[in-house]
DNA sequence: GAGTGGCTGTGAATCGATTCACAACGTTTC
DNA sequence: GAAACGTTGTGAATCGATTCACAGCCACTC
């Protein structure tokens, strides 16, 4: 491919209609044009008229490329995303793109696979693409590419909480408070040895922070252990049940809080077929009512949070219509009992 | 005052660096860093390697929207998806997103959420970022849009089955090969009064004539009764399951094909929750093999398809790199036998 | 030593939309 | 009726990367 003659562009009809064909159209100069799409009082009414018209007719749909050469940014926000495979993720970014689509933006979205290689990839390809602001949502820290960007005038917003002391614009659920209820409902049925699986995430360490102070608050001795998860799959959750599995019985939880459903549908999976009774030897909690959790095995008790709206709230921020602290206290989490956490029923469930 | 002397932009620190920058401190022509990234065989060692030690300490990116202006077409492929509900689709978009990632490109993920309008909307957005092609998996009949951008010089591939009788450039399981495997399973298994439940897309009424091709080379007598949903989510399934209840025992099927995982998950939980044994009473089918038909009430049985895959394939054709023939015969469909079908086991299932 | 051709570097034109600065015109006010 | 002001339209400069066309250089040939 190193010569291409090109003879083509007759401009006519093959190729996008610009602000030049526009004009030459609507009998004005490319200038009207351009402010009939981007100021339009300062374009007579007629003239207006006119110009969209020509629009219209030639099916002009204007130079994203152009336009952001010249103003510096583009209409369009990134969303970065280390994981396509959970739901909630699936679920934030439904509800970010339907809110930037109600205000004429658009999402551009990377996945970066947990790899960090392809994360900084991606923040440079935002950065190529001049979006006006980024949402991300962390795996661990946040990039320095991120805040380097932001720095030269891109901002960004996380949907989850950021690691580490610094703190960033973030809007998220409250995280200890949903782990909290988990814990106390456990409690509340008279689970004792309770155990709580997750990864190094910060937000799930806020989880497991509130169930470590639902277990200090509770008035009956209980004890909390951890199992930390390097990802939160359900892979991982079979995994961990497998392990489980080999201790002796006096080894054995009564309860478990999972740090997310991925990772509880794994280990419901796995403890099920080991012949394990859920909810009668054992309760389990999972973490996000992803939709798949009212049709497990055992449907699962979890906690819900709003994700979708969480999504729609950082975009709302990033396009400055909205402020970070004005969400505070919206999305809180809710317990959804279903039959992994029922007391000791009968095993004619169903 | 017409002549500013223009001691703006100091161009030091605070914006993003360009080709100009670069020149300046590698001691060389603007034209000379560009071959260097565009046509480095162009530029003798020395200098490029000049160049790329300065684009390295000043942190260049490079201005897509200068880039495309010049070229007319950008690095970036569009993606569009009906709804992101559906973990195939996810699993589509992960695939087509490393295959680009690996070739230096990148996916534009446009979801329509099923809505014709959002749907045009993007597709204009995807003209105004001048994609260099678009990889569409239709919900139905291919958008004029489409058809006009291609015509325009903008490729699309459609992941999935068009509908109409015309031939678009397409990529997909063989869809008539899993319905017939599926029913054929049913049948093999002894079941006679079979039922197909499915929207109404091109690729599921695929997987029907599959099915019905499979009954009536059945050897026994059988059935096949057919029943049509408006779009295939679990929700969905649970309604259906709702009518069927509602018949007398005589009307009852003793196995089901699902058009697709989601509604198969629906339909077993609304059965199962009224008591219906499954697989003592009736035999279910699914489609896509999504991760969490492994975790349901009763693990499904279902059609795996590689989506992932498919995704990558679709991107290799849309740069070039594959024909469309060549992936005839790939992707094919195959049994995953689970316990939905099992031919009648106790209850003690686990 | 003039001619040929390959390699390497550069100046300048170019892509399309935006916006500054100014002109042209109409209206208001004293 | 002149000055002042507001409104509306336009020419031209601009954003940053690419690439055409050409220049300079070197090696080689006859």
């Amino acid at each position: 491919m190193t010569s291409e003659p090109a003879p083509r562009r007759s401009r006519a009809e093959d190729s996008a209609a610009t602000v030049g064909d526009v004009a030459a159209r609507a009998g004005v100069s490319r200038a009207t044009v351009s402010y009939t799409f981007t100021q339009p009082n300062r374009v007579s009414r007629e003239l207006r008229q006119r110009v969209l018209a020509a629009a219209d007719e030639l099916g002009y749909v204007g130079n994203d490329a152009a336009r952001r050469l010249r103003v510096g940014h583009s209409l369009a926000l990134g969303l970065l995303i280390s994981s396509t495979s959970n739901p909630v993720y699936a679920e934030i970014a439904a509800g970010a793109e339907a809110e930037a689509a109600a205000h004429g933006r658009f999402i551009l979205v990377a996945n970066s696979d947990e790899s960090l290689e392809r994360e900084r990839a991606y923040i440079s390809f935002f950065e190529s693409q001049q979006v006006s602001g980024i949402l991300a949502i962390p795996v661990g820290d946040v990039p320095a590419e991120l805040l380097e960007l932001r720095r030269r005038g891109t901002p960004f917003v996380l949907a989850g909480v950021a690691a580490g002391p610094h703190s960033y614009p973030a809007i998220s659920g409250d995280n200890e408070r949903g782990g909290y209820l988990a814990a106390s409902h456990l409690l509340a049925q008279g689970r004792r040895r309770l155990l709580f699986v997750g990864g190094a995430h910060p937000h799930v360490d806020l989880r497991l922070a509130g169930a470590k102070r639902a277990v200090a608050e509770s008035a009956a001795p209980a004890s909390l252990e951890v199992i930390r998860a390097q990802v939160q799959t359900a892979k991982v959750g079979e995994a961990v049940s497998r392990t489980l599995l080999e201790r002796p019985k006096t080894g054995f939880p009564d309860g478990i809080v999972a740090g997310n459903d991925l990772l509880a549908l794994g280990l419901l999976h796995g403890l099920i077929l080991a012949g394990v009774r859920v909810p009668g030897d054992l309760s389990l909690v999972g973490y996000d009512d992803i939709e798949f959790a009212d049709f497990a095995i055992v449907p699962l008790t979890t906690i819900r949070h709003p994700s979708a709206a969480l999504g729609a709230s950082a975009v709302r921020i990033l396009l400055g219509i909205e402020e970070e602290q004005d969400t505070k206290g919206r999305f809180e989490p809710e317990l959804v009992v279903r039959a992994t956490s029922l007391p000791l029923a009968g095993n004619d469930r169903g």
